[in-house]
DNA sequence: AATTGCATCGTACAGTGTACGATGTCAACT
DNA sequence: AGTTGACATCGTACACTGTACGATGCAATT
């Protein structure tokens, strides 16, 4: 076994979560904490991708030296998690969750995710390989809670929740590799437009170049929940 | 900018495609040859995953140092960009797309390509940040051939294909995300029930830890064809 | 024999994540 | 007041990475 991820507790100092109960100030402004290390992770993971994410970077916007992370975050995968679910904590809107439009909410839901991830385009491409975080799961638990108010039966509950969530992640990383630069895309447009003899069809309905995402993602999510459930 | 990406073409001397017309063989084996990386590294990212794949274990392992394989290929990613393209290529069987049920040629079509990826999940987590290949072009452009045959309206091919894409992305990403190891496996799952709680309706959908995923996104799928072309 | 293009490799370097221990700080207890 | 000990920060060091650069071998051509 290849495996040296570490697991959810680790035997580091680590910093206790929160203070137990001497509920006092820790005095003034501490500087560093996981909140503004994250927050900063994900300043610098706009700014810079993926690969622009650095300990010592990170360190230094924040003011500090690179090793006093350690005390609030176990290694570098860690921090990737924890930008990854606070980026995708979810604002529900109550107006929208309290309405009887469950398909509406749906809708809502989904497209308000997708908003997060483009708005953050290194999430698309981190949410595959990393682990689900609470505000993943409570999209997760708030998507299956409307579907089931929904009268969608118990025993299609899952196959829904994982069509749409495939959907949406799809969607979300296939438009977020095409958000390259300008010089990668001048690039790959003309390799294509090389050999647009071989994929005549793709040529032809201009699949790469002038798709309207936003449009095509309303669509095909109408077109997916008209099979999941036919009005 | 920070963009340090080359372009399709570097300045490398890079060795010319093939030889020019001089039709001799290259007297007896190459020792080295693009097919060979790319064939090696494929074993390498199956056995050690993605941060498994090292310029000079992949060398070891071609028996080579490690700097030779920079003859043959510009730098480290377009290793990756290499195997995955490789890993996609796609042989079609011909009695299937001769046939004039467009459907099952769909379904047979992304179910080939969702075991291809399951066979390499590190290839489901690259596919999202990678260029698009000449096999995932080929891929795309028969699907648009299949689809454009079976009387979809042009208006609506670039959302039929990228619906389906998606879903196929999303489904083999997710897929492989809870291929992890056992030890992942045991801590995940622990650190679900212990909040459990906090999310009943998955809980009690049992969402995350018996999902029968190929039933799944066979039926995810059907609902999806049947939205996007009803019988 | 000399030249030329192809292919391989050794060495070296600038980064990277992080282990380890030294050091500072402040609240609580004696 | 003095001591302790948890909390928090940092400097240094190390193993390991991708790869730039130049030396070296080798086959075919001149």
């Amino acid at each position: 076994m290849a495996g040296k991820r570490s697991g959810t507790q680790s035997k580091r100092p680590q910093r206790k979560s929160a203070s137990l109960q001497s509920g006092q100030e820790p005095r003034s402004e501490p500087l560093l904490s996981l909140e503004r290390i994250v927050a900063t992770a994900i300043e610098l993971l706009d700014a810079e991708g993926i690969d622009g994410l650095k300990m010592r970077r990170l360190a230094d916007r924040l003011g500090s030296g690179a090793m006093s992370l350690y005390w609030h975050v176990g290694n570098k995968e860690e921090v990737f998690d924890l930008a990854l679910d606070s980026v995708l904590e979810y604002r529900g809107l109550p107006e929208i969750v309290a309405s009887q439009d469950w398909r509406g909410q749906v809708v809502h839901m989904l497209e308000d995710w997708r908003a997060v991830m483009l708005r953050h385009p290194w999430s698309a491409s981190l949410l595959p390989r990393r682990a689900l975080g609470p505000n993943i799961l409570s999209r997760l638990e708030l998507m299956s809670k409307t579907l089931s108010r929904a009268g969608v039966a118990d025993a299609d509950l899952n196959v829904a929740i994982w069509s749409l969530w495939n959907y949406v992640i799809g969607a979300t990383t296939t438009r977020a590799s095409f958000d390259l630069s300008d010089e990668d895309r001048a690039a790959g447009q003309q390799r294509l437009t090389r050999l647009s003899e071989r994929y005549p069809t793709i040529e032809r309905s201009r699949l790469l170049l002038d798709s309207d995402w936003d449009g095509v993602f309303r669509k095909g999510l109408d077109f997916l929940l008209d099979g999941l459930a036919p009005r």
